[in-house]
DNA sequence: CCTACCTTTGACCAGTTGGTCAAAAAAATA
DNA sequence: TATTTTTTTGACCAACTGGTCAAAGGTAGG
């Protein structure tokens, strides 16, 4: 690993290391962690085993800063629902948002599948600390939609988890839903598909 | 292997048989076929690992097997679907089926999931002809619907990706949802919210 | 060009992996 | 009980695993 005690990452540096976590996106987010390997990586990223244990110091490193850096965007956008916004077009674009993170990143998506299959021995702490406090207040933000009569009653939890699932299962079963679409391409029918049935849902039957 | 000439599974085969399957859904369900060892399988299953591979020639074939068999049970809820039915009714039925799939074999959805984020390398053709073949029957049976104004409009290819997804997601995030409910057992919300969700969706609007 | 540091590599290691095999132990059969 | 067949196991193997290390090859600044 270079040096601990260096002032900034040199040009080299920068280049290998994103090398690294892009080959390691590649291979981990199909194998998973225990089904992937340092050659596999290595081959993925263009250079030598050693010379990756040059810039992380073990597997597990990489794998752990690939997690880290996930975490951050897979967060992020549950954070930009605004209470004070309009309801439907609120958890819309939430929805929305997911759609196409499942679109730009399915590697990232699989990642993280992967992790969660796998009991999340990782990020067990994230997921019942951080995470859970957030869907906890958008919860709140739901519920407070509901009582007023702005959108109709759901179980906020659910409906979470039904975006989640959604939007999710594009990127983790891309395989599966291009062998059944066959040319189509999924993301079309994806996103009106969604836009519809969270209208349908939550549309106030007055 | 038990001599392929034999005429039928002794007591003993059918018993150890059986335990190996049980122990490598258990393995393979979590790590994947590649981050899984024969190891972990034997150990699980309370046998020698010389055992594990005089019921089974090799790793391959034990998770083929158990593969094989989770198919068969994974095509067969979509099958029950009858046209003549009502449709929403025939609809909820599928999803709710599904769903308490996902709540008795969530191993079994792992299993598959895991299968499928890998690539599919070893059921991609089931998936490219069975599995789209029957779909695309039940989409000319939901178009069939929609044409004569039962159900409102969807796509029917999406609408069961939907099903899909938010169903076996409370198998396959347990962990994930199971932290964030904390002692709300999930299965109870999902049904009722899955059931809502699709009333909202497909009652026609007349 | 020289020096000091950064980067890369080949050789290597101990532990694990899927899998083999002959022989021992149990069961079934006669 | 004697014999045949089925089941189990310990010892073993070659390939692969994550990881180390000293030495060689580059690079940047003076």
């Amino acid at each position: 690993m270079p040096k601990a005690a260096q002032k900034s990452d040199t040009r080299i540096q920068k280049k290998n290391q994103s090398a690294i976590l892009a080959a390691g996106l590649v291979v981990f987010s199909q194998f998973g962690f225990r089904g992937s390997t340092l050659d596999q990586v290595a081959d993925e990223a263009g250079l030598s085993k050693p010379n990756l244990l040059y810039y992380f110091p073990s597997k597990d490193a990489i794998y752990s800063a690939l997690l880290a850096k996930l975490l951050e965007n897979w967060l992020e956008p549950l954070r930009k629902i605004d209470p004070d916004g309009d309801p439907v077009e609120e958890l819309l674009g939430y929805a929305k948002r997911k759609l196409t993170m499942s679109q730009n990143f399915p590697r990232e998506s699989r990642l993280f599948a992967n992790e969660i299959i796998q009991g999340a021995p990782r990020i067990r702490d994230v997921i019942r600390g951080e995470l859970r406090e957030l869907v906890d207040e958008i919860a709140e933000i739901i519920n407070g939609w509901i009582a007023s009569g702005r959108i109709n009653s759901v179980d906020p939890y659910h409906l979470i988890f039904s975006i989640w699932a959604q939007t999710q299962h594009y990127a983790d079963f891309d395989v599966q839903v291009r062998a059944i679409l066959g040319e189509v391409d999924p993301f079309d029918g994806a996103e009106h598909h969604l836009e519809m049935m969270l209208r349908r849902m939550l549309a106030p039957t007055s």
